[in-house]
DNA sequence: ATGAATACTTGCGATTTGTAAGTTAGTTTA
DNA sequence: TAAACTAACTTACAAATCGCAAGTATTCAT
């Protein structure tokens, strides 16, 4: 058999991809209207699947399964030990995943400044 | 007939909503594959439906519709003039779409950083 | 006036979403 | 240690959305 490698090479990226524009190549990944969310309970300290569940948007447990598992494949996120020394899955973002720290952050001043009944949750 | 206010009240808009959360009520508007990209080339200066039919990814234009209609429905673009003086339709960002800068330029720059193989548009 | 562009609209199969139940593994309690 | 309970998924399916391909109406250029 011949040397498979295990990194993408540049033309199976383009295949997958509509364009080399980076900002559409982050909507492939975190264009829908779940992801994002999970990111950003991930920012505020969520580790564990039942954490996002009871997010108040209240993603189904379905598509939450499916875009951790995409968010792990794409390395925004990975599995670690839980803090509290559960057996249970915990995840967290990596060094990619809180790169998008400023994607969530920009969006949240956008509907905070422009989307009428928009708050931040009490966190006292 | 009563008084009908013609804007959308504070129980209306929460029962549109998933939850309060300023990222969550932007995703309701901005989160798919496509309606980022239109405000990306908005940000660029296109203005007509077939500039942004043009763009690389090729949006399909019952889509390009839609997201057209949509933005224009919720104030981030309106219909001008053109620039060039023909009476097919203009689009162009409102204030509140013009805002949505630092959410398309926080997801370039994820994009250039994390994702390999993407780069910005030659522009000479 | 006529042909080419432009700006959509329509139809339809394929994919994705959301709801509601499972099912399996891990944790707590008696 | 064995129920009983909680957590983490999985599965099934109807409904909605997507994306492709044509078609139509309007505007522009000659």
């Amino acid at each position: 058999m011949s040397s498979a490698r295990a990194r993408t090479t540049a033309a199976e990226l383009a295949a997958e991809r509509r364009s080399p524009c980076p900002v559409a190549c982050g909507l492939d990944l975190l264009g829908d209207r779940w992801t994002l969310l999970v990111v950003r309970d991930l920012l505020l300290g969520a580790e564990r699947f039942k954490d996002f569940a009871a997010s108040p948007e209240r993603i189904p447990t379905n598509l939450l399964a499916e875009r951790l598992a995409r968010l792990l494949k794409h390395g925004v996120v990975e599995q670690t030990a839980a803090a509290d020394g559960s057996r249970h899955p915990a995840y967290r973002l990596t060094a990619k995943g809180r790169a998008l720290g400023p994607v969530v952050i920009a969006l949240r001043e956008w509907g905070l400044a422009w989307e009428k009944g928009t708050r931040l949750p009490r966190t006292p």
